[in-house]
RNA sequence: GGAGAGAUGGCUGAGUGGCCGAAAGCGAUCGCCUGCUAAGCGAUUGUACGCCCGUAAAAGGUGUACCGCGGGUUCAAAUCCCGCUCUCUCCGCCA
């Protein structure tokens, strides 16, 4: 959500912003509601006023055992007229609200101009394709050959985009999921949390699920509660509503959590294997930091994920989202993409996301400066650090060998008990 | 699932219709005192939105709202009534 104020004030920049978006949006209505807000508000707060005032008069006349019955008829439709603009307000209110919440973030003035993902540029990549003298198959049929990951029967249990992972592929998994937050937790400075699954509806809001992008989420039946579609919203909820003391940022959280999306709007795309999924595992990093270094964590967080793909020695490049891909919430993204042999395609892995004090401001996460008192909004941040699933659909097509088996990297072999290949 | 109790500022906790944005204490900040620390004394101590004045930005003045959330009664609600949510205790069930 952007600050209505600033809104106000640089509506030509904020609507050439969007048009960068390929966004328009009709500020014509937002300034009229805007401006019949404040009128509004004005009329009825010099009417509450004035009821305060004679209130008071109504009690001492009392007090004296004086008249005042032709105040307190006069006070009775000035009550009524409150309730009447108060209605009207509370209308006006919700349409700007409702207006505001769908317009997207500014994005940062690094963010390059495009119109979709190939216009991303690359701004560094690390390793090289491996070379294989077979043609490299893609994970789903390693995955099948070597019976370690199931798809006919996750449909079977559940439906389709839902798999079932078996004996070394479960624990594959498991592995580099915990290999993911060790690394964080113990070499990065992430304090680990480990949150509730499914979320309240006001959390969904703070974050900008809702009430934009309903569709996307799994909804509990009889209850107002969602399944997280990342562990960002129960992480960056954890603060919502409060003001943090200076001294206590950056803070650095990471956090396992499987992953639910509809994935609606996405029939026939990546049907088959792990890409995308109803449901998948993920390890999130979230700051929340000064408004003054967000730029310089996002820089940190984004090396933070590749991190990871250093060590299990994964060839990825990063790109800068342009304008077009850039997400509703976001400032700036940076994507890192595994090199995915068997596909012979980049693969998104970990999406590295400045919000600035867009979801602050939403979700009212706050900040105390220690030198002023004054109060600020944060800024948030977050990255997967990164996507589990796609993290085995990475190592299973680089690691793949000419007889089926699949090489499992050194630093994940301590967690598969010492397991050096699947066969 | 059944029965009961509760929700007030950073914290503890008073407040059952007007003098309550809210006592008192704690904490915090600033000042005094002091060789230093402690103690003591004094002052300050929420957030949001609007308006005025003014500014590079601020400061300042003023109004309104906020005592879990939503509604109602009343000239007037932290206080009375209704609904909801959450927390705690006991019973049942359970990993």
């Amino acid at each position: 959500m952007l600050d209505i104020k600033y809104l106000r004030q640089n509506i030509e920049l904020v609507r050439s912003k969007m048009a960068a978006r390929g966004q328009s949006i009709d500020f014509d209505r937002f300034t009229s509601l805007e401006s019949e807000r404040r009128d509004l508000l004005m009329a009825v707060e010099t009417l509450r006023s004035e009821r305060n005032n004679v209130s008071k008069e109504i009690g001492d006349l009392k007090k004296k055992k004086a008249d005042a019955s032709s105040l307190i008829a006069r006070m009775s439709d000035v009550s009524a007229k409150i309730k009447e603009l108060d209605e009207r307000l509370r209308i006006t209110e919700e349409e700007l609200n409702a207006f505001i919440m769908t317009v997207p973030n500014i994005q940062h003035e690094s963010v390059v101009m495009g119109h979709g993902s190939e216009d991303n540029p690359v701004v560094r990549s690390w390793g090289e394709k491996p070379v294989f003298t077979f043609k490299p198959k893609e994970h789903f049929d390693i995955g099948e050959n070597l019976n370690i990951l199931d798809f006919a029967c996750g449909a079977k249990i559940t439906g389709a985009r839902f798999t079932l992972y078996r004996g070394l592929g479960a624990a594959l998994e498991r592995a580099v999921l915990n290999f993911m937050l060790d690394l964080h937790t113990g070499e990065h400075g992430y304090t680990e949390v480990l949150t509730p699954f499914m979320v309240n509806r006001e959390s969904m809001t703070g974050t900008g699920q809702l009430p934009k992008f309903a569709e996307d989420l799994f909804k509990i039946e009889g209850m107002d509660y969602f399944l997280i579609p990342t562990a960002e919203v129960p992480v960056t909820n954890i603060y919502r509503d409060e003001i943090l003391e200076e001294k206590m940022l950056p803070l650095y959280h990471v956090a396992y959590s499987p992953c639910f999306r509809a994935e609606a709007g996405s029939y026939g795309k990546d049907t088959r294997g792990l890409i995308r999924q109803h449901q998948f595992n993920k390890v999130e990093m979230v700051k929340f930091t000064r408004p003054e270094t967000s730029y310089d964590e996002l820089e940190k967080l984004t090396a933070n994920a590749e991190e990871i793909l250093k060590r299990l020695g994964i060839h990825y490049r990063t790109v800068s989202l342009c304008t077009a891909d850039l997400g509703f919430s976001s400032a700036k993204t940076y994507d890192v993409e595994a090199w995915m042999p068997g596909q012979n395609a980049y693969r998104e892995i970990s999406s590295c996301s400045n919000f600035e004090d867009f979801q602050a401001r939403r979700a009212s996460i706050r900040f105390r400066r220690e030198e002023s008192g004054k109060v600020e909004f944060v800024h948030t941040l977050n990255g997967s650090g990164l996507a589990v699933g796609r993290t085995v659909v990475a190592i299973l097509e680089n690691y793949q060998q000419a007889d089926g088996s699949v090489l499992i990297p050194k630093v994940l072999q301590p967690y598969l008990r010492g397991v050096d290949r699947i066969t």
